[in-house]
DNA sequence: TGCTAGAAATATCTGGCAGATACAAGGAGG
DNA sequence: CCTCCTTGTATCTGCCAGATATTTCTAGCA
């Protein structure tokens, strides 16, 4: 049985695009998968090691001295599609942010809303970068027929910037007053 | 230089609201910040013989034999404050979900559309769930301090689970159609 | 031609952390 | 008294990120 392996699932998958260097391949996945996943060559070294062992990889001359491209083979594929098929494995939640905000009493208000507004900062400029992206992509690869599952994955990032957004609008509001006063209240005209 | 922890700022936060034992600690973790954190007994020990060690929790005898209860000191209030002014520290993304849509194309459509319906599903689960707890919560401890900061957290799961669901709804509806025909075109009057 | 800076590429090590697992002891119910 | 469930303590394996070291190639410059 072999080990489930979260890296493999992404390794194999960056190679049934195109064969590449370990090098490269990290590259691609910081690139093109970062906003949903990461890598680090801590890992893409070992596991192509073992991907090369179970004969799921071949491993050929790169274009320099001691440097090696990586293409899948055909049981590779087999084993994508296996890993692809695997029940998600939820990763455990772990946001520092909501962590913090949860002490709020304890860290105090000002510094919440601090976090918060920079929360919504980084949101506002994911969503600037999600949206350029889908314009850039969409003309570019729009008739190819993986540009509808792409397209899947930067609507997700599309919805969750906004999400933030707008809970960090909120929470702001919310938290706005310093202790005491209910509401700063528009003036009625 | 003490090690920063992020199981640290959990655990102290945990028992600067009463003091518990560990397992208490680890059940209140997973009940109250269940939704946004997580930590395991393989961490939870060994943190709190560390905390012990510098003076920040003390211990007491249990209400079993061989029990400990931890309280907090005056030094682990002050370094729970400095954990939570920490800046934060991003875990990199790791979602099951939109690596498998990212290789659509080789999961298969019908595969896709299955796990968006059951992401879909979790999420308005999740979604009455956050809501049920907002209304439960809120008429308990409305007037608690804590409150707002909670209620933060709260909401943030609420605006994310509506997201999911929105975004869910709409990947089907663009993988809505069997592979071939490009797209049910609206009827050109 | 030679020198240097930086990029490309390969590799290893440390330590945080999850999950599984084992085990002890008391309470509840039969 | 027996057994199951809950409470409670503790350890071990293995995944994984991040930092770091090292070599080779390329480009710019003199």
């Amino acid at each position: 049985m072999a080990r489930s392996s979260q890296t493999q699932m992404a390794v194999l998958g960056g190679l049934s695009i195109e064969p590449m260097t370990a090098y490269a391949l990290r590259e691609a996945i910081r690139d093109v998968l970062g906003h949903f996943w990461s890598e680090s060559f801590g890992q893409i070294y070992p596991t192509l090691q073992t991907l090369e062992e179970e004969g799921h990889v071949r491993r050929r001359e790169g274009p320099r001295a001691r440097s090696s491209v990586f293409e899948i083979t055909g049981s590779g594929t087999a084993r994508l599609i296996e890993l692809l098929t695997e029940p998600i494995r939820g990763t455990p939640p772990r946001d520092g942010l909501l962590l913090r905000l949860f002490f709020g009493r304890t860290l105090g208000r000002e510094r919440c809303r601090g976090l918060l507004e920079a929360a919504r900062d980084t949101a506002l400029k994911n969503l600037q970068g999600y949206e350029s992206l889908q314009t850039q992509l969409s003309a570019q690869e729009g008739d190819t027929p993986d540009w509808p599952f792409i397209e899947v994955t930067i609507r997700a990032g599309i919805h969750h910037s906004r999400a933030t957004i707008a809970w960090a609008d909120e929470s702001l509001a919310a938290l706005g007053d310093p202790a005491g006063h209910p509401e700063p209240e528009e003036p009625q005209p």
